[in-house]
DNA sequence: GAGACGTGGGA
DNA sequence: TTCCCAAGTCT
């Protein structure tokens, strides 16, 4: 906590007058995403948004382009979703706790927990990819593949936490900061590190860990060619050609896949019987 | 529980 | 250039 206090960066949704609704946004668009490239969106967002039932009362076309190139824009449209949710259901304020938070859309473990703690002072375990990473480094000295925490890693970082709800919500953010600052994923820099002292991973002789399946391709995927879609839709004032759509792959089957995903997933919807646009 | 889901920067 | 990673969630 005092590495925190000294190194951790200045960030708008950690300020002290940060509200509830402006660290539940931080923390959707920073769900595997890089904190530089969040910034960039966030405080344009919050200019336009600053509560809930601001963004509720735009269309998810507003809220897509807004949202811009930040990727994974179905987060954008739950945002949207868990926004008309907390207006319509909880008098456009933002729930307090965790159990309520799991509820809305797009909120899942991680990101419950830390609204729950960061906003509301909540006792509870925040783990995120840092966070379990430097666990499991620190405390179980072996360097794990990255995936999403589980319940066990959960429990490990309760042990861990203050008694004082405050101080807690702090300590999990010093950790995270510390995975994020310091316990890289490919290259720490123990030397400055404040637990190198006590690190079982360091003691070990810092032993790789086993890797991690094979992560997709991206040439050539449906991610790639859903990713140019969104970006034409995004670019257009207005409808778009299915026949363009199409052609965003040159595999014309993929195209038209891919637009039958995003359709599917709301990000876009006919307009007539050969016209495509962003949801009203 | 494996797999899908965007984007761009650093190694 | 290619690979891997970045505050996960949902199906």
């Amino acid at each position: 906590m005092d590495f925190f206090a000294e190194h951790g960066r200045d960030l708008p949704w950690r300020e002290p007058t940060a509200s509830p609704w402006a660290i539940l946004v931080s923390e959707v668009m920073l769900q595997q995403t890089p904190v530089n490239r969040v910034l960039r969106v966030f405080g344009q967002w919050m200019a336009r948004w600053p509560d809930p039932t601001s963004l509720a009362a735009d269309t998810p076309a507003d809220v897509i382009r807004i949202w811009g190139r930040l990727g994974y824009p179905r987060r954008a449209l739950r945002l949207h979703a868990a926004a008309t949710v907390i207006t319509a259901r909880h008098t456009g304020v933002v729930p307090d706790n965790v159990e309520t938070l799991l509820l809305l859309p797009g909120i899942g473990e991680y990101t419950a927990r830390a609204v729950a703690a960061f906003a509301f002072h909540r006792r509870t375990p925040v783990v995120d990819t840092n966070v379990r990473r430097v666990l499991s480094r620190v405390v179980r000295g072996v360097d794990e593949p990255r995936e999403p925490a589980t319940a066990a890693d959960r429990a490990e970082m309760a042990t861990l936490l203050p008694l004082e709800p405050a101080k807690a919500a702090r300590f999990s953010a010093a950790v995270m900061e510390l995975g994020a600052l310091v316990c890289s994923a490919r290259s720490p820099a123990c030397g400055w590190c404040p637990l190198a002292d006590r690190c079982r991973w360091r003691m070990a002789g810092s032993p790789p860990g086993q890797a991690r399946r094979a992560v997709q391709t991206w040439h050539g995927t449906d991610r790639q060619v859903r990713g140019r879609i969104m970006a034409a839709l995004r670019a257009s004032d207005g409808p778009i050609p299915e026949v363009t759509v199409a052609q965003l792959s040159a595999d014309t089957e993929q195209g038209l896949r891919c637009l039958a995903s995003l359709l599917a997933d709301g990000l876009a919807v006919r307009v007539d019987s050969v016209h495509i646009a962003l949801p009203d």
